[in-house]
This record gives structure tokens, sequence and C-alpha cells, in this order.
DNA sequence: TGTACATCAGTGAACGCGCGTTCACTGATGTAC
DNA sequence: TGTACATCAGTGAACGCGCGTTCACTGATGTAC
């Protein structure tokens, strides 16, 4: 998108404009057949190209999925900053995190998930990773010693990410649970320790 | 191990420890590849056979990758009977659980983590996930209502496995966290509510 | 506005690799008499 | 104890597949005068 937006001139835009297909079809080829089976090969395939003609936009299959987790992270805290606010709290940053996970649950594994074998993530995404920590702990209730701030917003972190992580995995398929209702719960727990 | 045991005559029992070999092999390649990367070939050149031979072993890669959830399941539930017992409770267990995740992350990941796509869980591990559940379940304080002692069970399943997944995964490195100390926290949440 | 040149997107062939799996076969091990 | 036969572990060749990546090349697009 921004990409997009900030190209110059026309070979630009569509250099951007291919970039973000390849992308679109990256993540299609995730929630199909998993991280690790992403290919440079088939995405051309898909875009009616050879597979070649895709290093003139990625210099190599890592760098693509360095980009994806990128952008997710990015994603991720847009997301948490507009949500943010005067009148927000936790519980307005826990659903947001919710519809973000939900809206396209590969997404969230690919950042939060087993991590990809032999992949080495970026230096930057450590940043936007504190960026939404930030934001989290200027969410927590007013007067909040620091020293617990942070164990809160770890708290917060690891409880939504537990009941998150087990739903997308498809782990509360046929118990007769409500993975709605479980989050809301330990959401609810964490307004009010 | 039962395997090995309780093999008859001798080929049988040879037999059950070339599966025993080949999936110890398997867990090490998946320590170092990923679950996804595990090749039936990269096991065999690595025991000095070839190829084909396992297939007398196993009827295909996927039959080996489901034996080796099989396992997982199994060992994590013997691990809490273990545990589980009069002087027992909700601590006890989560320690237990704690150990046998670090003892070997992967096996971890390979129940509880991101799902190996296209891969079809077979379905007795189900039943040993609610064996899992049960000794769960008594481990509560005692008068629990059972209207209320499912949604502690969850509570005490995904909050452990929130910290646990993401220690695993290497989500707390250079964040100043330490990952002991933040699982007892939620341990002791769990404990006295 | 037209021409000459530089830039760059995309192609097809090629390299070397490893995968899962089948198959016909050899040779060792176990079984029955 | 010895022989005849059946069982079964393991091999090597083969099939068809897809992968990441490099390279020399064509043809379209943009730039400068």
């Amino acid at each position: 998108m921004t990409e997009t937006e900030s190209a110059r001139t026309p070979r630009e835009r569509y250099r951007a404009q291919v970039r973000t297909e390849v992308k679109e079809r990256a993540w299609e080829q995730i929630a199909t057949a998993g991280a690790s089976a992403l290919s440079l090969n088939a995405i051309a395939k898909k875009m009616g190209m050879s597979g070649p003609a895709l290093y003139r936009y990625f210099a190599s299959r890592d760098e693509l999925i360095t980009e994806l987790i990128r952008d997710a992270y990015r994603s991720l805290a847009d997301t948490f900053h507009a949500a943010a606010g005067p009148g927000s709290d936790l519980g307005v940053l826990a659903r947001a995190l919710r519809e973000w996970a939900l809206a396209d649950p590969h997404r969230y594994l690919l950042v939060y998930g087993t991590p990809i074998p032999g992949y080495r993530a970026p230096r930057d995404t450590a940043e936007t990773a504190s960026e939404i920590m930030a934001v989290l702990l200027e969410a927590l209730p007013v007067p909040e010693p620091p020293a617990r701030a942070l164990p809160r917003a770890l708290s917060f972190w690891t409880r939504l990410h537990g009941v998150l992580s087990l739903e997308l995995a498809g782990h509360f398929t046929g118990m007769d649970v409500d993975p709605a209702q479980l989050f809301g719960t330990e959401v609810r727990s964490l307004l009010s320790p």
C-alpha cells in the first residue's frame, strides 16, 4: 500500500504493484500450504510469469519472507495505534488483537507461531515489536508503577496469545468450547486481577 | 520403548529397534530443520541405509509423522499421570508441563504449535488429549462445581501455553524477561484466582 | 516531434539438488520336517 | 542335526516432480537531445 502510494515514476509504481501482488499470492500460498512451503516458482506460475522473473523484485526467497513478516508486524502495530487513544483500555486492545488475528490466522502464526526453521528474523522487527509493547503499556490502568507495569503487559500478551494460538491451531475443535467466550474470560481476568 | 519390550521374536525385536531409531533420527531432524522438512530419505542416509528400506517400517512419511505425534501425546499424558497423585496440585502439574516442554521444545511445538500444513491428525490423539485434560480436572482444588471446573482447567492450559509457546519460539529473547519467573507468576495467578 | 540510446522487465535453458514412492531383485534369517 | 522352503530386510534403478538460482538474451519502455 504505502509502497504503491509513494511510487513516483510509472516504472516505480509498476514495480510496487508487482511486489504487492507477489506478496498477496505469497499469503495465499502460506494459507494453503504453510509458510515453509512458500515457493517463488509457484507464485510466479500463479501470476502467469516465469520463475526467474520474480528475482527482479525480490533478491531471494528469504527476502520475500522477511518482507511478509515485516508487513505483518507493521500491520499489527498500526492496528494497535488505531485502537489506542483517550477512551481506550486493555479491553479495546484485546478485541483489536483478536480481530486482527482472526482476519488472517496465518499472518498471526507467521509472527507468533512456531518459527520457520533456518530463518533468521531481521533486526527491525524487534523495534516494531517493542512499539506494540509500548502501546500496551500506555493503555494500562493509569497509576501503574513501572515495576508492575511490565509484568501486567506481559501477562496481557501471554494470556491472550495462549487462547488465540490454540484457537487458530484448531486445538479447541471437538472440545465443546467457545473460543470467543474463553477469550472474554481471560480479558476480564486481566482487567480486574 | 514399549514397542521394544513387547516384541516376542528376534525379528520383531529388531523391527522395533529400527522403528525406534528412525523416530529418534526424525526428532533430531525436526529439531534442526523443522517438522515440515522431515524426510525419509535423509533419515535413511543418516542410518546408513537406502531410502526405500524405510518403507519396510513406515508405510509413508505421513505415517511416521502420525507416530511421532502419537508418541508425543502419550509422553505428556504419562508425565501428567506420574506428576498427579494425593499430594499433587495444579502447581505440580504446571512444573511437570514446563519441564516436559523444555526437555524437547520441538516435541511440544509439534503437538501444540502451528499445525503442519496438509497433515490430518489421527483420531486417537484426541483421546489422549482428553486423558490429559482429565488429569488436570482431578487436580483442581477439591470442591469445584463442574460448571467452574472446565473453565478453570482451560485457563490453566491456555495461560501456561501462552508463556511456554512464546518462550519456546524465542519471543522473549532480547526483551529482558525471565520466562521462568513469568511462568511462575502465571501459575500463582491460577492457584489463587 | 523524431531519433539514438540506455534502462529494465521478462523469457527459456540450464545446473544441481532432494523429495516420496514403486519395483524387481539378492541375500540373509527363521521354520518345518 | 541337516536339508528344503518360506519369509523378509535391504538394495539400486527408475519415475516424475518441484525447488532456488544464474545467465545470456529479446523486446518493450523511458530519457536526452
